[in-house]
DNA sequence: CTCGGAGCCTGTCTGC
DNA sequence: TGCAGACAGGCTCCGA
């Protein structure tokens, strides 16, 4: 589900809430989420601090001190802090697969419909950092320019679209916000990375910060499942200008949008904008 | 290296 | 109403 920003909201919403808080217990109902054994995960954070949230990636990285919880929400893991102003609807109860019950009485669920979310938990630093190393560039950080992000494009020959989801290359980008980032860059998504020209590279890449920048302002996108930590749903759905739009007009031409098959994924695009 | 397909899960929606 | 099939924000594994 989550993409970049959604992620990010989260981590935000966590960090506030969260930061600081010491854990008393944790509950494992779902056993299929978590790839380090159950055990340690029982045994090692009762009693320890959580000193921050992070990001990588689409990753949730829960800074334990010396110990590290990552998430991966896959397609519909959310985090959510319980209290008074989460409504059961909010809730959905039946999926909540992890809990953290903080000394303070603060809850933290895992809520994860189709289980496809992964959990794990790093003792070792290394073990971490080599965990992360398969990753790309953060579209976000000073890393993606445009030398950069030419290099990369040119080692592969595969469509945009494919690379966009490719998180060995860059990460964060999901299906929702290649197809708007290639409609807002004017690229077909079909058009192989290694004959991009110098203006299209550098339009993409700032087009891929754009987008990414104010869905994070808007808190995400919420078309079913996603929510903030708070339980509330994103807005950026609104701005969406290809995605989930088959058969309506483009916005800027007025030709019907096209969805079509790619790699196993929709890919929604504009045949006369987008080259 | 790239590709296509299956698989992991549970649910919703559409059409017959 | 029942049932089958397509599809869903992601990613990994396998064989070709």
């Amino acid at each position: 589900m989550p993409e970049l920003p959604e992620v990010e909201t989260i981590k935000k919403g966590l960090s506030i809430n969260l930061k600081g808080k010491q854990i008393a217990s944790v509950k494992l109902l779902r056993d299929n989420i978590f790839v380090t054994e159950k055990q340690k995960i029982l045994d090692l954070l009762p009693g320890k601090k959580l000193i921050d949230v992070h990001r990588r990636a689409k990753l949730l990285i829960f800074d334990i001190g010396k110990l590290w919880l990552v998430t991966h929400l896959r397609m519909s893991g959310a985090y959510i802090t319980a209290n008074d102003k989460l409504t059961a609807e909010n809730l959905k109860k039946q999926f909540t697969r992890f809990i953290v019950n903080f000394t303070d009485k603060t809850q933290l669920l895992y809520q994860d419909q189709r289980t496809l979310g992964k959990i794990y938990l790093f003792e070792d630093e290394n073990e971490k950092n080599r965990f992360f190393s398969k990753y790309g560039i953060e579209p976000l950080s000073n890393d993606f320019t445009t030398p950069s992000f030419k290099k990369i494009l040119y080692k592969r020959k595969i469509s945009i679209k494919q690379f966009l989801l490719d998180q060995t290359q860059i990460v964060g980008i999901g299906n929702i916000y290649a197809s708007e980032i290639l409609f807002r860059a004017n690229i077909s998504p079909f058009k192989p990375t290694n004959l991009l020209n110098d203006a299209e590279i550098e339009l993409l890449r700032t087009q891929t910060i754009e987008v990414l920048k104010s869905a994070i302002e808007n808190q995400g996108t919420t078309f079913s499942d996603y929510r903030q930590s708070n339980g509330e749903k994103g807005i950026f759905q609104k701005f969406l200008k290809v995605y989930n739009r088959e058969d309506m007009p483009c916005l800027t031409c007025g030709l019907p949008i096209k969805r079509m098959m790619q790699n196993q994924r929709s890919t929604y695009f504009c045949e006369h904008c987008q080259n």
